[in-house]
DNA sequence: GAGTTTGAAACT
DNA sequence: CAGTTTCAAACTC
């Protein structure tokens, strides 16, 4: 059983399909050169194991497994994306009931760690027996001696996992996880059933963010987000409060009205080489890249409904599963949703609540002509104003980026998480009418032409393509031979380019010369004060501001009304007033200075 | 900040 | 595909 249905394999970038074979000839999937490659071979075993699905009582037997599991990841230079695969024969067999293929969580010395989901929808957690050897995954001492493994049930929002415990030495941390241990306070540990002995759910706390909630699991290379609404993170309090034993169920609970908002892998970019993708409680797999801002949550499942439109998303979108009883079944994400997560928490969390909407709305730049993620998103781009199209519409700048959303000044908007739903038939519309709608209007030209030309060209017709009405200038490119502009003045030889571009260059050069301006004056602002006090010999500091004491300041005060007096007296313009007064404040500035270096330099020549 | 202009997107 | 309407950004006052 293949794991990435062909289906699926339809709905992969080209650019990605056409990429180099891998080795196991049972999978259909290849590999991208351009990525890092995870690939763990399962070889031949007959050991049995059974382990029992601590959420929904399931035991899964994975005994007598004869061929071997590959997992691997792929990517291409642009859409970067990770496609993460366990190909087995038996194993999957093994898990048929379940409903979806498994996936390796982890390897632990011999033993490996499996998940699918069960048709329920809850995980299923089982272990393989591994005898090969997987690249990026220490071994944890000890654990290889244990006949039996054990696990701790670990809780992370609506997660549920098992770690695999050391039988020997009991709950022994590899030294990568009693590292993280430090970061996470409060561990509980609540025994619970299980096969193999005793078993434990660990207790992620919640940090102390009113609706973020970032959680890093020890020994777990993800760290996880776990974005809540206020009332819920306080009145809930399951991860933090005492009566958290009851297992939750694995189903993902987007932004609404369920106690988590969201629960996402955020893999730090130093863990990326060693990436084992984490199953989602749902038929998805997380899958992610060497570069942290583009991830893809590919469906273990075929997704017939939109399947047409998936070469043509907004470029790095994140396919997500919609929230129970969504009849689409997926959710469009913003590639780097789940990275810029992190960067919008400070203003999230510092709020108590969400947007009137309920809505997260955080934004995620993506890359666009080959400029960097990070590049476009040090440049915030402006908040639309949408008030009719809901942000569902290519009017919208937010939407037609493909981006989410964030702190927009629009109403009623469907451009978030919440609606996703209304949000992925938007996308779908928008494709069937246009496949090229969320590719970037400004690419390359043909041979001979400007690097760089508008994909359909302009229709201006009284802006002479030289406002910011004209997609051409604004691009700050010249218009093509494609545009059908009437009287446009964009082009090489225009005399009405040319000035404008003068007027522009000289506005720019008078922006350098007042900034070098300034920079210039504070330096030598900084230069006298620095001269005029000397520093203290003794300590290398400066003179201490000591002279400016109370008596100092309200006789430089007087010296200013009295200037003051003297300018009105005598009928001064404001503006001569103005500089009388601040000539005054340098008088005295300066005399501050003056008295303060003479003590200094008193006080140096008593102390030698 | 309100009103106008503009051209892309959406609609017919 | 062309004409019209809608929309939000750019622009002007």
């Amino acid at each position: 059983m293949d794991v990435v249905s062909p289906e699926l394999n339809s709905l992969l970038p080209d650019e990605i399909m056409d990429t180099e074979a891998i080795e196991d000839p049972s999978v259909s999937v290849s590999t991208s050169s351009t990525l890092l490659s995870l690939k763990s071979t399962l070889s031949t075993s007959t050991a049995t194991t059974k382990t029992t699905d601590s959420v929904t009582g399931t035991t899964v037997s994975t005994g007598g497994l004869q061929k071997h599991a590959t997992q691997f990841a792929f990517s291409a230079a642009n859409h970067q994306i990770i496609l993460n695969k366990v190909a087995s024969s038996q194993a999957t067999e093994a898990v048929k009931s379940a409903g979806t293929p498994p996936q390796i969580i982890k390897q632990e010395g011999q033993k490996l760690l499996v998940t699918a989901i069960g048709k329920s929808g809850q995980p299923i957690f089982f272990q393989l027996p591994h005898t090969g050897s997987k690249p990026g995954v220490s071994q944890t001492a000890g654990n290889t001696k244990s006949p039996t493994p054990q696990f701790k049930v670990v809780t992370i929002g609506e997660r549920t996992e098992l770690k695999p415990v050391m039988a020997s030495s009991g709950n022994q941390v590899t030294t990568l996880q009693a590292q993280q241990l430090k970061t996470v306070q409060n561990i509980k540990s609540v025994p619970v059933g299980g096969v193999g002995g005793s078993q434990y759910k660990t207790i992620i706390p919640l940090s102390t963010q009113p609706n973020v909630q970032q959680i890093q699991v020890p020994g777990n290379r993800f760290h996880y987000v776990r974005l809540v609404t206020a009332t819920t993170a306080s009145s809930t309090g399951q991860l933090s409060g005492p009566n958290t034993s009851s297992v939750q169920t694995g189903k993902p609970v987007m932004v609404g009205t369920g106690a988590v908002r969201m629960s996402v892998p955020v893999v730090s970019a130093q863990a990326i080489k060693q990436v084992v993708p984490k199953p989602l409680p749902s038929a998805a797999q997380v899958v992610t890249t060497a570069q942290t801002q583009q991830r893809l949550i590919m469906p273990a499942t075929p997704l017939p409904q939109i399947q047409p439109g998936f070469t043509s998303l907004p470029p790095g979108t994140v396919l997500a599963p919609a929230p129970g009883g969504s009849s689409v079944g997926y959710t469009v994400v913003p590639a780097q949703y789940v990275t810029q997560l992190q960067q919008p928490f400070a203003t999230l969390a510092s709020s108590s609540s969400f947007p009137a909407s309920g809505a997260i709305q955080t934004q995620a730049k993506l890359p666009l002509n080959g400029v960097s993620a990070a590049e476009t998103t040090s440049r915030p781009r402006k908040p639309c104003n949408c008030t009719k199209s809901q942000c569902l519409k290519l009017y919208c700048d937010c939407f037609a980026n493909g981006e989410f959303c964030n702190n927009c000044n629009c109403n009623n908007c469907f451009n978030n998480l919440e609606h996703e739903t209304e949000r992925l038939k938007a996308i779908k519309t928008c494709l069937d009418r246009n496949p090229e709608a969320f590719k970037p209007k400004i690419g390359k030209g043909k041979e001979g032409e400007s690097d760089r030309r508008h994909s359909k060209g302009c229709n201006c017709k009284r802006s002479g393509c030289l406002k910011n009405y004209c997609e051409c200038y604004e691009a700050k490119i010249m218009c093509s031979s494609i545009c059908k502009c009437i009287g446009c003045k964009n082009f090489e030889e225009s005399p009405e380019r040319k000035t404008l571009m003068h007027l522009a260059d000289a506005a720019e050069v008078r922006v350098q010369q007042q900034t070098a301006a300034k920079t210039k004056l504070s330096s030598q602002i900084s230069d006298l004060l620095m001269r005029t006090m000397p520093v203290v010999s003794s300590g290398g500091g400066r003179l201490p501001f000591t002279f400016v004491t109370k008596e100092v300041l309200e006789a430089t005060c007087e010296c200013l009304l009295e200037q003051a007096k003297k300018a009105e007296q005598s009928r001064q313009p404001q503006a001569e007033a103005e500089r009388m007064i601040l000539e005054e404040f340098g008088h005295c500035l300066m005399s501050i200075i003056s008295s303060a270096g003479k003590a200094k330099a008193d006080c140096a020549s008593i102390n030698c």
